[in-house]
DNA sequence: GTTCAATGGATCACAATCAGACCATTGGCT
DNA sequence: AGCCAATGGTCTGATTGTGATCCATTGAAC
């Protein structure tokens, strides 16, 4: 007997899964293949963004576990991968806990998606530069202040060809960017930075480093600072705008010839 | 093999579960508590946002099971419970398919949370009015610009205060808002601009309908449209910040006052 | 009226995940 | 030296969600 099974829409099945998934997928699809997978993914996140330094240690697993929403077995199978992939290392007993070793080496394999290219780098304009601008039209406090400042000084970090390096400066560059985003007091728009940062981060990898770029940057955050603290808002809103522009323009350059 | 017809007892599981899990989160969490409760809201949210309006078929299961990333099992017991709330109903056999027969009533129960009003508000307010800004500085397509303006225009439906009415308002409202994002061609933003838009009117289901506001509403849609058609961009800005502002008051106004 | 393709309805075995209790180790403190 | 609190390590039973099949119904087309 003839079957007219289910069969047609069976394409939709979540091999695919592990890198692929992931990559395209704007928002923290619900499941983005699997949960550990996502869970490995949100770890690799918070470290290449800089939320975890080198050298930092991790909350204890009950506390990231909650954090992250998901059950503490699960959380140990995503750290026990990183373990072994070297990025962080383990100790226990008391005073022991989970400390970041190393950054997170690139993915450099996955195709370039055209369209990925396109959404998350004018996503982020837009993101950043509203930050800017509201950001400048706030009153920060002391401390914010400092904490603005003190995320632009890192960025300026000796910087040798090195691929450490290179992760260590995106590091830093992703986390001065995300402190305007969470200067705003506006979660959802902290929340939408970060990952559309990470989106970026994983396209500039597959370029090659321009080096006499960093020095430049670190100048436009400067300016971006100054006119943040001089409240002019608008002035903010434009420079954010270019710093964002010439990213985009790199990328495009590097990419767009596939 | 043996079937017995019977099974009856499945669904015990689920009633209360969610309100509290899902209350205070605002990104769509990586499992909104689980997946169940998650597709049940993904669809609510397709049918509020006036994706699907009322007389409209939903997709074929399989496919929208696809859609939503969920197994069929999941979705099928979504869409039973929203057939016995009576959103949907169901007809089997060829051209048969689920349609939306009613809008789904609010839950106006859980309390109100300043802190969600203020990030949904503000994110808002960068999202519409960037997309203003956007779409008015592209070159619509002859299409683009139909599909603009008749979201615009069905918003002028006769209204009268049932709660069905006002909820038809709703729909058609973010339809409108949505298209002018969609049309940015970002789909970062044309989702971000979704997620946001439901937590806006998750917040006026609080509030007493306006009527008088409808009107004003629907004008500054109409003077919103010919700006963009116009290709002033500073103009689309300006009056999309205006009319998220607006709602702002609004809803600050009934619900800060707590 | 028969056929048939599209669509909803149902069941089952299995893998993923969770919840949470309990064990093992460590190093500062008394 | 011994205690003990914080932390990672391990196990187990229950629940959820999936993937794969197969069944049932419907109405347009022939």
């Amino acid at each position: 007997m003839d079957r007219n099974d289910d069969d047609g829409s069976r394409e939709s099945g979540r091999e695919g899964t592990g890198s692929g998934a992931e990559a395209a997928g704007r928002p923290p699809r619900l499941r983005g293949g699997n949960v550990f997978e996502h869970t490995i993914a949100e770890l690799l996140r918070a470290i290449r963004l800089g939320k975890y330094l080198v050298g930092d240690k991790l909350p204890p697993e009950r506390e990231l576990a909650a954090q992250i929403n998901v059950s503490r077995a699960t959380l140990r199978q995503a750290l026990s991968e990183l373990q072994i992939a070297g990025v962080v290392s383990v100790r226990r007993g008391r005073y022991g806990g989970t400390v970041v070793t190393a950054l997170p080496s690139a993915d450099t394999d996955a195709g370039i998606d055209l369209g990925e290219l396109d959404d998350a780098v004018r996503f982020r304009l837009i993101l950043e530069t509203a930050a800017a601008r509201i950001v400048a039209g706030r009153d920060l406090s002391e401390a914010e202040r400092e904490t603005l400042v003190a995320a632009e000084q890192r960025c300026w970090m000796p910087l040798g060809s090195s691929a450490e390096d290179i992760e260590q400066f995106r590091a830093l560059d992703a986390r001065f960017h995300l402190t305007i985003a969470e200067l705003t007091g506006i979660p959802s728009l902290t929340q939408a930075a970060a990952t559309t940062r990470d989106r970026i981060n994983a396209l500039l990898d597959r370029i090659p480093f321009i080096h006499t770029n960093v020095e430049h940057s670190c100048a436009q955050h400067a300016r971006l600072v100054e006119a943040i603290l001089d409240h002019d808002a608008e002035a903010a809103a434009t420079l954010a705008a270019q710093h964002a522009e010439g990213t985009e323009q790199l990328l495009r350059g590097f990419l767009e010839g596939k």
